[in-house]
RNA sequence: GGGGGGUUAGCUCAGCGGUAGAGCGCCUGCUUUACACGCAGGAAGUCGCAGGUUCGAGACCUGCACCCCCCACCA
């Protein structure tokens, strides 16, 4: 987008310079990526082009990296949303904003700590044999690895991040942030502890949000059990899909309005097993009168449900599963035994009772857990919880008034949803790696929250203090990361400078857990949304393979970028990043992205080659331009627009696509092919030549800067070459279009010029001849389009040439060829030897096509509703359309009576 | 139970009111002095189904079918 660059000048690449070193401008035959990516980035880095530059006041462009988590290595989903920042960072430096793009890494709680869990089990060590202190210091080992190997990947794929200001969530100035947040939050009565039912997961230890519970729907039994009622002889049959939880009931509940269980209104039951009474309570929040029996067992201390009907009527909370998922003594007989064992105990016993009255297959949504997939078990122990309702009000007015916007769209109306109903968020995880809760009992039982460790307990000077041992949930350091890696809460210079970011760039999968909280967190503590645009990206899976979960894509972008070249890696990552939800990335891509590398570096090869100690026109002003250089550099001008344009809109994809078909189709088949032409002398003089040469050096300049944020390497290995200037394509002017050089007339004399030619190719194909075969072609130019006319005139040379034909002849078409219109320019073609039966034949079902088109066009044109209604042009086109399809029919038809 | 997305050439996907596009794959020719990771030409689509709106519909509306994703405290 023009308007929006800062320094914008037309002719952007024009001003370079002719290299000093002529032995400089060979180019290796051969292109191997591996020669000159690592070298590149060396010189970018050690040059500082990856820190902001300019004065303070001009306009900035600011984004964080999604930290990557320090569990191990980026994955190929990572390598793409890099990608995509990179294009962005790279574009807009370039375009003169000051950009910063911040690195770091997440500590990543509960995965890293099972990653290190699972390589302690391998050594067969038992981490509460460890120790919490050396169990830590074994993970920040691990740390240390994993973010330089993060770190390298990154630095591969060319990613122009400010590695001075690497950041970590566990940094001393970020832990600060994280404790700094908390105890703000606790004193606004927004962060509260409290003994609820909570997701718990037993084989990780610990509580987990709502978030991190992934349902599944699986194939499960609706028991039916029979309890006891004293004075009602049939008893009560309640329907559960976990009986293990019955040594838990300490009610049965109804509905007060139904009639079929107005029968044990005011009775109590008797828990089956246990023997405890049950009163039978009436609730009409948890009893739904169309399930089931009608009648419920309450476990409030094993149900949410459950538990709030409990705290509605004062029930008792009995726990029978512990943390370990193992039942507990309250359980009796069944004490020690895991919870699924003891399902079948109980209903083996039951069956044993006669209580059992039915097993019925039930299919039903079962919580299971994020990280390693354990069945969740809804456990009822005392957690940190932050009051979210006051957090998320004014996050969603912010996208309301358009403070933050999602590209693509679609993403706020999911983001709203998710808003509109979101449920406290339970902070506290039973783990050892994390932030610690900034929370202080003393030996008296008072609580206190503060930034700093405490030496005293504050209420009464007790010096027996212990910290809560929990830590927090990773993603609430996360949602820190806009402004605690700039210093928050101190206000330094990086965060008045760079705070709030521009944009966002993350996959659509952590929406919830990680954007909106940052938005959230934004408003609330800094006063403003931490970033203005979020591009929500798709999902990368592998051609192939379906969508599961636990199939570890594994292909490591290192690989990827061995085999392919980095730039080959990235530019299939733009062109994959389409707006949908899912990004397919296949090999014979990368080969395609590679390919075409590969024909930049050819065409930079032979354009080296040209321009090599010859002189060339170093502006085009006051000299003479041909057609085909008027051409090139309009569509040049006109794909520098398109490029900026699909920037700006994230569409990466169409960015991609513009520039493939610019440099592979025109400049490289038609302008390149053209060039030849007038260098080699056949046609035009020195000073054609040099002009020639001239437009070959601003095509392949402004192509290569058009490409850099999309290849970087690549493109600064040639423009070193080309230019005499290591390292300072990352640097220079963004091609945005330039007007002056777009030019209708010369496109459409060189499109039709193209057409002709493809017209002969076409018909030696057709008649079976070899490419060099003699053919005579006629042009008969509409006098009335004198331009057309003329121009066609001039480009005979090139017609004959690119054709490769032995005659041509303007005028009216000779009667022993075949006719066509071409462009709307009616034509004649001949060979030396007579069209066959079979080529009468393909004539003869071309006609039928045009005359079954030309019915249906002039149908159109008298059908009033269309004359009336529709617009003028598309009626006029209409028109030429008919037009054109009748002079082939008639060109066609008098050849084939022939 | 709610919400969202998809269904276009063999494959992966663009297009989103004016009678279909790309890349890859496929077929046919090519040592055309940058490139076979190439050049030239070509074949290939009832745009999921049925209605409707419109002069005109992959494109807008309404149903339907099948796929996918997200959210959800249905014992």
């Amino acid at each position: 987008m023009p308007g929006d660059n800062p320094h914008a000048r037309p002719g952007a690449a024009e001003s370079v310079e002719t290299p000093a070193d002529e032995s400089s401008t060979k180019l290796e035959k051969t292109f191997d990526p591996a020669h000159f990516e690592e070298r590149w980035y060396s010189i970018w880095e050690a040059e500082g082009r990856f820190q902001p530059v300019g004065p303070p006041g001009s306009p900035r462009f600011v984004m964080v990296i999604p930290p990557p988590n320090v569990t191990g290595r980026l994955h190929i989903g990572h390598a793409f949303g890099r990608t995509l920042e990179d294009i962005l960072a790279r574009w807009k430096r370039m375009l003169g904003y000051r950009v910063l793009w911040v690195p770091g890494t997440d500590h990543a709680g509960i995965a890293t700590q099972m990653v290190i869990e699972r390589e302690l089990a391998k050594e067969g060590i038992d981490k509460l044999e460890l120790g919490r202190e050396r169990f830590v210091e074994r993970v920040w080992v691990w740390k240390r690895d994993a973010k330089d190997t993060i770190q390298s990947q990154i630095r591969r794929l060319g990613c122009s991040l400010d590695w001075t200001r690497e950041r970590f969530t566990l940094d001393p100035e970020l832990s600060a942030a994280v404790r700094h947040a908390f105890v703000r939050l606790y004193e606004e009565g927004l962060i509260y502890r409290g003994r609820y039912v909570v997701n718990w997961c037993p084989r990780c230890g610990t509580a987990v949000s709502d978030l991190e519970v992934v349902h599944k729907d699986v194939d499960g039994s609706l028991y039916r059990i029979r309890y006891d009622v004293p004075g009602v002889p049939s008893g009560a049959v309640v329907a559960t899909t976990r009986p293990e939880t019955m040594l838990g009931d300490t009610a049965l509940a109804i509905h007060p309005d139904d009639p079929r269980t107005a029968k044990f209104q005011g009775k109590t039951a008797v828990l089956p097993i246990i023997g405890r009474e049950l009163p039978v309570i009436e609730d009409p929040i948890l009893v739904d009168r169309e399930f089931g029996t009608g009648i419920v067992k309450v476990t409030p201390a094993h149900d949410a449900n459950d538990f709030a009907s409990g705290r509605r009527h004062g029930l008792e909370e009995v726990v029978v599963i512990g943390p370990d998922g193992r039942m507990t003594a309250e359980a009796g007989e069944y004490a020690g035994l895991d919870r699924f064992e003891a399902r079948k105990g109980i209903v083996k016993r039951l069956q044993s009772e006669n209580r059992l009255v039915g097993i019925d297959p039930h299919r039903h949504s079962l919580g299971h857990c994020q990280r390693c997939d354990t069945v969740i078990e809804p456990y009822l122990s005392t957690q940190w919880f932050v009051k979210i309702r006051p957090l998320a009000d004014p996050a969603i007015r912010a996208v309301e008034a358009g403070e933050v916007r999602f590209v693509p769209e679609l993403w706020t109306k999911t983001y709203f949803e998710w808003m509109r109903n979101i449920h406290d968020w339970c902070i506290s995880r039973q783990l050892w790696w994390g932030h610690r809760i900034p929370a202080f009992t003393c030996a008296n039982g008072h609580l206190t929250v503060a930034e700093e460790d405490l030496i005293a307990c504050p209420t009464c000077g007790s010096i027996e203090l212990t910290q809560d041992p929990d830590v927090l949930d990773t993603w609430f350091s996360s949602q820190l990361w806009p402004f605690s890696v700039f210093g928050w809460p101190k206000e330094t210079d990086d965060y008045r400078g760079f705070y709030p970011t521009d944009v966002l760039v993350t996959g659509y999968d952590i929406l919830f857990f990680w954007v909106a909280r940052m938005i959230m967190a934004g408003i609330h503590f800094t006063g403003s949304a931490p970033f203005s645009t979020v591009h929500l990206h798709g999902l990368v899976r592998l051609a192939g393979e379906k969508m599961s979960k636990t199939r570890g894509n594994v292909i490591d972008p290192l690989v990827a970028i061995s085999e392919f070249g980095a730039d080959a890696l990235r530019f299939t990552y733009a062109s994959s990043a389409t707006s949908g939800t899912t990004v397919t990335l296949d090999r014979d891509r990368l080969a395609g992205s590679r390919n075409f590398a590969t024909k930049l570096w050819n065409a930079a090869r032979f354009t080296l080659g040209q321009l090599e100690g010859k002189p060339r026109a170093e502006s085009f002003e006051g000299r003479t331009l041909t057609l085909p250089d008027r051409w090139i550099l309009s569509r040049l001008s006109r794909t520098a627009g398109d490029v900026n344009r699909h920037l700006a809109a994230f569409r990466f994809d169409e960015a991609a696509q513009a520039l493939y078909g610019f440099l592979w189709h025109e400049l490289c088949d038609g302008y390149l092919e053209m060039a030849k032409h007038i260098l080699s002398g056949r046609e035009g003089d020195d000073g054609a030549r040099e002009v020639t040469r001239g437009v070959l050096h601003r095509c392949l300049a402004d192509s290569l800067a058009l490409l850099h944020p999309f290849m970087p390497f690549l493109t600064e290995e040639i423009w070193e070459k080309l230019t005499g200037r290591p390292g300072t394509l990352i640097v220079s002017p963004y091609p945005t279009g330039d007007p002056a050089l777009e030019d209708p007339r010369a496109e459409a004399a060189v499109e039709t010029l193209r057409a002709l030619v493809t017209r002969v190719r076409n018909f030696r194909g057709e008649r079976r001849v070899s490419p060099t075969e003699p053919v005579h072609l006629w042009i008969e130019p509409d006098p009335g389009d004198a331009e057309a006319a003329e121009d066609l005139r001039v480009l005979e040379p090139m017609l004959r040439h690119l054709a490769r034909l032995s005659d041509l002849t303007f005028g009216p078409p000779a009667a022993l060829g075949e006719r066509d219109v071409v462009a709307g320019v009616p034509v004649g073609l001949a060979l030396p030897a007579a069209a066959s039966e079979a080529d009468r034949a393909r004539m003869a079902k071309t006609l039928a096509q045009l005359e079954k088109e030309a019915d249906e066009l002039s149908a159109k044109l008298r059908n009033p509703g269309f004359l009336d209604r529709a617009p003028a042009d598309v009626v006029e086109k209409t028109r030429r359309r008919l037009q054109e399809v009748e002079e082939r029919r008639a060109a066609l038809g008098s050849a084939a009576r022939q």
